[in-house]
DNA sequence: AAGTGGTCTAGACCACATT
DNA sequence: ATGTGGTCTAGACCACTTC
C-alpha cells in the first residue's frame, strides 16, 4: 500500500476512534514527517483526502484541526460510500428483481449521445423493480452497449448487474455522473412500488463509468420516496 | 495564480472549447511540463482536478484522453457549483423571501448536536418561504448560533443570507454536508408552496461550515418537487 | 520574527501497458 | 525494452497567522 494511504487510513482511523476531540489541534504536518517518517508533499496528500472526507480542515499559518462534525455526521463517514448498484449496501438486507423487460434495442439518439456510441448501435433495454427484504424499493431502466457487456443473461440480472460486469467481465466501474429530482409517481410506477398514483417519487438519471473512461451505462432510477436519501458534500 | 490552477483552467478551458475531441489522447505530462516551463508534480496536480471534474480520465502507462462525456453534461461542466443559498445562482431569476418566523432559542439538543455548540447557547430560528419570480420553491428552516452571525436583521432575511454573512461578516464559507430524502408535503408546506397536501417534496438537511471549521449553519429545506435538482458525481 | 500550511522543483524509483 | 502515469523525496520559497 502507498504510504499516503497508509497515513490517511491511519489518521481516519485515530479520528474516528476519537484519539483527538472535536476542534482539537492536530500535530503539525513537520512532526508528522518525522513519526511516519516521510517527507512534506506526502504528509499532505494524506491530509488532503482528510479534508474531503470533511474530517479535517487546515489553517495556513496556524495548524490542522479536527472538524466539529456531530455523532451522526461520523456515522457516516464511517459506513461511506454511496456507490453500488443497490445490491450489497447492508449485508443483513435481501435484494431481489422482478424482471419486466429485457430486450435488445437500436439506441436511440438520446441513449447514443449519453453513450457516445456510434450510430446504429445496439444496447440492452432493461427494465427491472428491485426489492429489499421483499419491499419493492426502486425501478431501474438501464441501457448498456451490447458489444461492451457481453454475454448478460436473466439470472445476472436476478442477482447483480455490477457484480457480474466487475467480477465476470472484469471490468472497473469507476465513477457516475448522477442528476436527481422528484416528481410524483405515474400509473404503471405505483403500481410497481406499491404506492399511489401521485405519491412521490425521486429520480435518478446517471450515466456510469468504467475507470478506462469508457460510459457503460445509462439508466433512470425511480425510488420510493421511503427508500431514497442522498449524501454528499458541496464545497464553493 | 498558481501555477497548477492556470495550467488547469486553462485545459478546461482547451477541452469545453473543443479543442481536443471525445477519445482523443491529450499530450503526455511529460510533454506538458515542457510546453508549461513547470514540473511534472505540477502538472499532475492540476490534471487531478480536471479528473475530479470527470473530463478527462488517466491510464498509466498509456496516456491521458478526453471523457467521451456527452453535450449535455458538457453544460452542466460549464454552468457548474450547486453552492448557494438559492439566490444567484441565476441572475435573470428574481429571488424573494417571506419570513415566517425570525426568533432566538435556545438550541435544543439536536442542534447542539448538530452545531456543536456548548451547552444552552442560543441559536437564531429563521423560518422562510422563498421565491423565485414569484413562484414559491423552497422552504428553509435554519438555525445558526447568534454568537457567530452577529447583526442579522430582517432585511438580510429578505435578501441573501450568504451574501451578509460573506460580504459584511466577512466570513468564508467553504463546504455542506447535505443529505436529501423524498416525503409528502405536510398541509402547512403544501400551502406555502403552492402544493396539495401529499405531493412531493424534496427535503435537504445540511450543516454548513466556514474555511475555519466552525459549523455555522443547520438547516433544512422543503422543495417544491418541480424545482428540485441536484448533481453530484459519485465515484467508487 | 517565527512558525504554519501551500506551492513548486528536479530527479529518483515504481507499477503498468504496449511493442 | 520503452514509455506512460504514480509515488516519494529533500529542500526551496511563498502566503498567512500569531506573537
Amino acid at each position: 500500500m502507498q504510504k499516503y494511504l497508509f497515513i490517511y487510513n491511519d489518521m481516519k482511523n485515530r479520528i474516528l476512534n476519537g484519539e483527538f476531540v472535536a476542534n482539537e489541534k492536530l500535530p503539525f504536518e513537520k512532526d508528522l514527517c518525522i513519526s511516519y517518517n516521510t517527507s512534506k508533499m506526502t504528509i499532505k496528500k494524506a491530509f488532503d483526502l482528510l479534508v474531503e472526507d470533511g474530517l479535517i480542515i487546515k489553517k495556513r499559518g496556524v495548524g490542522t484541526f479536527i472538524k466539529d462534525i456531530n455523532s451522526k455526521e461520523m456515522e457516516r463517514l464511517i459506513v461511506t460510500s454511496q456507490f453500488q448498484g443497490l445490491t450489497s449496501t447492508n449485508p443483513k438486507n435481501k435484494i431481489t428483481s422482478k424482471i419486466l423487460k429485457f430486450n435488445i434495442i437500436p439506441a436511440d439518439s438520446d441513449i447514443e449521445r449519453q453513450l457516445n456510441l456510434t450510430p446504429d448501435s445496439f444496447v440492452y433495454d432493461i427494465h427491472r423493480v428491485r426489492y429489499t427484504n421483499g419491499q419493492p424499493t426502486v425501478i431501474e431502466q438501464t441501457y448498456m452497449p451490447i458489444d461492451l457487456i457481453v454475454g448478460l443473461n436473466k439470472t445476472h440480472l436476478k442477482n447483480s448487474l455490477y457484480k457480474y460486469i466487475e467480477e465476470e467481465l472484469n471490468y472497473k466501474i469507476q465513477s457516475a455522473h448522477r442528476r436527481v429530482s422528484v416528481r410524483k409517481a405515474t400509473e404503471e410506477e405505483a403500481q410497481n412500488l406499491e404506492l399511489q398514483v401521485g405519491d412521490p417519487v425521486a429520480v435518478a438519471e446517471q450515466v456510469a463509468y468504467f475507470d478506462n473512461g469508457r460510459a457503460f451505462e445509462y439508466s433512470f432510477s425511480v425510488h420510493h420516496y421511503n427508500f431514497y436519501s442522498a449524501q454528499f458534500i458541496v464545497t464553493k
